[in-house]
DNA sequence: AATCATACTGCAAACGTGTGCGCTTGCGCC
DNA sequence: GGCGCAAGCGCACACGTTTGCAGTATGATT
């Protein structure tokens, strides 16, 4: 085990390195000694040795990819955009998770900088203000997906929450709705406050009064949605469509609903947000705003490549929300 | 940037082994020296080059993680729990998608190996007879999640996919059930046939006769559940429950019989199997058997970790599916 | 005073690869 | 026959570590 180019060049009576120059395709050595070697190379189950390689050439065609938690469908698809366009041109990804626990992210970081990837993506819903700086002095170009924040060698690729908050406004109001609440996340999530900004500007647009009491706060999951969702009704908040933070606070919302007898989209219309694949199977399919995620993943990932290839050009780039309309809404029963 | 072992030595005016034996808490340097060197080391804000250091020991603290896709919920839960553990230990994992195609599945073995992996795990339905021989010749310790399949330097962790099949249909016998039909995978899904062996056994221990006609077969995925059972109904079969392969074929089945007309459970019962995350929110709530997918990637790694430790006793482990019941099942009707 | 053990520290090789530079060889040309 | 030129190849260094071995003090022992 372990066969090196030396091996080979003792085996071909050559130095070793013209047999580094042979398989490198180099125009220095003679066709024929190239395909001896080549041939040799092969026979003897020769892999070359990476790390040897990037120890020389500087580049070690890895990328680090941190993620909150690979668990969550939004992110998985992402990363498999990453991945995949990775792989298509040969680099490999290591994949860190931080669980958002400081203790974590200064692991992973550490890790990769030990490894030295040649360049980092980062996604979380906040990026610690804390690791940012440890990452510039890394030196090295990042890729934040959805998190614009600006810094040294550092680059974003993110989508328009504002604008999908609008949308899905707009939706429903188009359908006629005027009661329209939104389940948020916690104030401190950027895009959340982003996608109520969206959803105030449509209200306004259509002459509606921003009312505080139809917004109640999740946290994102399930759990939280359906208490924020019953809290509202127990106040006696009656409206006839509910904008959803995400798809996951769209699923609880509709439980608390359920549970309540109030039927969706009958009684009250729900609209979610990322469009991860299970909500197409939900009962009812719901309506949503599509995060082209493994597209964001697949940019993100060509615009890592084109900064390691001394880009100069590169900048943020910002995807355009869809409306994916499902049976989750309908018009507002007549009163 | 890059800052080495000897421009720290030339900063403490010593020699740069000195300089590597106090960063590695070595015995043979001066209490003094050392501290003075790690300061040093702090302030001029070195970070240790792991390839290099993986040249010499010839280990790289990696593992590759191969999987179909990451954009799974039953894989990207074990992907989570390799990379917690890996993490805590020291290790670092490279994440390789393999979309199932032989292509893509030579390019990360060969990209695994030439970065010099310390041991390798996989996660596929169907690990390819071809690119078995590839991984062993490297000369690394595997470990097969779900695929027991034995070899040179290779282990398993997986589930009792036939008690699985045998817990699910125990649970719909004592509710009373009699006719009860399985929607399959294709037969060559090893776990899907398992699981059918468990379903059979448990009808034969209650005196009841298999019935083909009971058996329907999807892909795992909702479209061809419906598709499947839509069949089944419309052949005029009438079962009182149905055990499906996994907890997607379930989706499918229950959009299937929703749109039929009939009611789950109150007319069909459903028990689904894997437990992903989404499914305590459907409508019902899925009753289904359980995977420790976390737990399974925790443990395959820990495996993975004793075995580069040089441990001898490592033992494939099989894990005991659980029965969640949720609110998919009950007794049938009274006819 | 010579020897010796102890406690550090430095030298140098090794890991496997890439690459600038210089050396040889063969050939054509004047 | 001398010269120049191009093609093809090897030498030697570099990348940043770890580690066996040898070396040098220092102080203690005989």
């Amino acid at each position: 085990m372990g066969v090196s180019i030396k091996d080979i060049a003792r085996a071909a009576g050559v130095s070793h390195s013209t047999v580094s120059r042979a398989l490198a395709d180099s125009p220095l050595v003679k066709e024929e000694t190239r395909e001896r070697i080549k041939q040799l190379a092969q026979e003897m189950g020769y892999s070359p040795h990476a790390l040897a390689r990037s120890l020389v050439t500087r580049r070690t065609q890895t990328v680090g990819v941190v993620v909150t938690t690979i668990a969550d469908p939004f992110v998985s698809e992402i990363v498999r955009g990453l991945e995949e366009t990775g792989q298509n041109h040969g680099y490999t990804i290591i994949l860190c998770n931080s669980n958002a626990e400081p203790r974590r992210e200064l692991a992973a970081v550490k890790a990769l900088r030990e490894k030295r990837v040649d360049g980092i993506i980062v996604t979380a819903s906040r990026i610690g203000d804390l690791y940012l700086p440890l990452l510039e002095d890394f030196g090295v170009p990042i890729v934040l997906i959805n998190n614009q924040q600006t810094g040294k060698y550092v680059y974003s690729i993110g989508t328009d929450d504002l604008r999908g908050g609008q949308i899905a406004t707009e939706h429903l109001l188009s359908l006629g709705h005027t009661r329209i609440a939104y389940i948020a996340s916690p104030n401190n999530v950027r895009s959340s406050q982003a996608r109520m900004d969206g959803y105030r500007a449509a209200l306004e647009a259509a002459g509606i009064a921003f009312d505080p009491a139809l917004v109640a706060e999740g946290d994102g999951r399930p759990a939280a949605a359906t208490h924020a969702t019953e809290h509202l009704l127990s106040r006696g908040v009656r409206p006839t469509a509910i904008f959803c933070y995400n798809d996951m606070t769209a699923i609880g919302t509709i439980r608390a609903l359920k549970k309540a007898g109030i039927r969706v989209p009958d009684d009250v219309s729900v609209v979610g947000y990322d469009d991860i694949p299970i909500v197409e199977y939900l009962d009812p399919p719901l309506t949503t705003i599509r995060q082209r995620k493994y597209d964001m993943g697949c940019m993100a990932m060509d615009m890592l490549l084109r900064l390691l290839n001394g880009a100069a050009d590169v900048q943020d780039v910002t995807i355009e929300p869809t409306l994916v309309v499902r049976e989750s809404t309908s018009a507002p029963r007549r009163v």
